[in-house]
DNA sequence: CCCTTTACTTATCATTTGACAAGTAAATTG
DNA sequence: CAATTTACTTGTCAAATGATAAGTAAAGGG
């Protein structure tokens, strides 16, 4: 097997993935944030609680920047931001209640478009997509 | 199997997705155009001649804002643009020399990552790692 | 206890991106 | 051939994003 090939292959998969992913997601965020707020509000929503400088991190944001975002989520009411009590240059932010309903929103949109793409798909369809991803997140796309 | 935990799976996997490609992808680009020009060339690379139109639709730009990118990137010499000859007022858009030079930089960097990344990768890991991309592709991230 | 580092904030400015209104020119259609 | 549609352009404006300088407050280390 050409390590080439598979480079080709893997640029079209990604294109795929990034097509499909932009298809589930669009629209599905509320237009009263941006899109950066979202993917931190994304973010937030799948590792709370987190620390500005872990968003900052993985969002790949400056920490100016990261602040000035997450004190705007944070006037808009969608997080809470808790000082810690170990580390007091530390915070800890999580989703406020209107913040979970939202992304609840957000998420139950995305996994409805998504059952509706794989409604076709046979139970061993399923079984093969669910085998496929734990190869590739474990050979390909691990850490 | 249950379609909800795929879905959680699939959540997990295009993160790990989108992830890896950033550092795959990270700085590839010339300082002198802009993330939405790179996309708007790295369409153009692999699916030219495009038409302004295609790329307003693939891309997601508004023809006003895919037309002021284009007058960009003629400028910088990085695209050409041919008059259709059947149909005057289509355009035919392609690489120029120098915007051949970029792409081809800028994938050699990405594909030199992407070999250091499976360099421990053995002979079956790799076909494993085929045969998962072609069945996500052909079950999930179809059309 | 000073000095340095860490975590985060504030302020400011430039660039990029997105959106809309209006316009041109060529093709198509009735 | 007039009216409509298609393909693309120009101009303009606002919002989002990125980058940098400077500052605060707490923690850590000699």
């Amino acid at each position: 097997m050409d390590k080439k090939a598979l480079f080709n292959k893997l640029v079209q998969f990604t294109t795929s993935v990034h097509r499909v992913t932009y298809e589930l997601t669009k629209d599905a965020k509320s237009d009263s944030i941006s899109q950066v707020q979202y993917n931190i509000l994304e973010y937030i929503a799948v590792s709370q609680p987190v620390t500005p400088s872990e968003i900052s991190d993985c969002q790949h944001l400056s920490m100016p920047n990261t602040s000035r975002e997450l004190r705007k989520l944070s006037e808009k009411r969608l997080i809470e931001k808790i000082n810690d009590t170990e580390d007091r240059r530390k915070q800890s932010i999580r989703l406020s209640s209107d913040g979970e309903i939202m992304m609840k929103e957000a998420f139950a949109t995305i996994e409805s478009r998504f059952l509706l793409r794989i409604q076709n798909a046979s139970k061993e369809d399923l079984e093969d997509m669910e085998r496929a991803i734990e190869t590739l997140q474990k050979k390909l796309f691990h850490p």
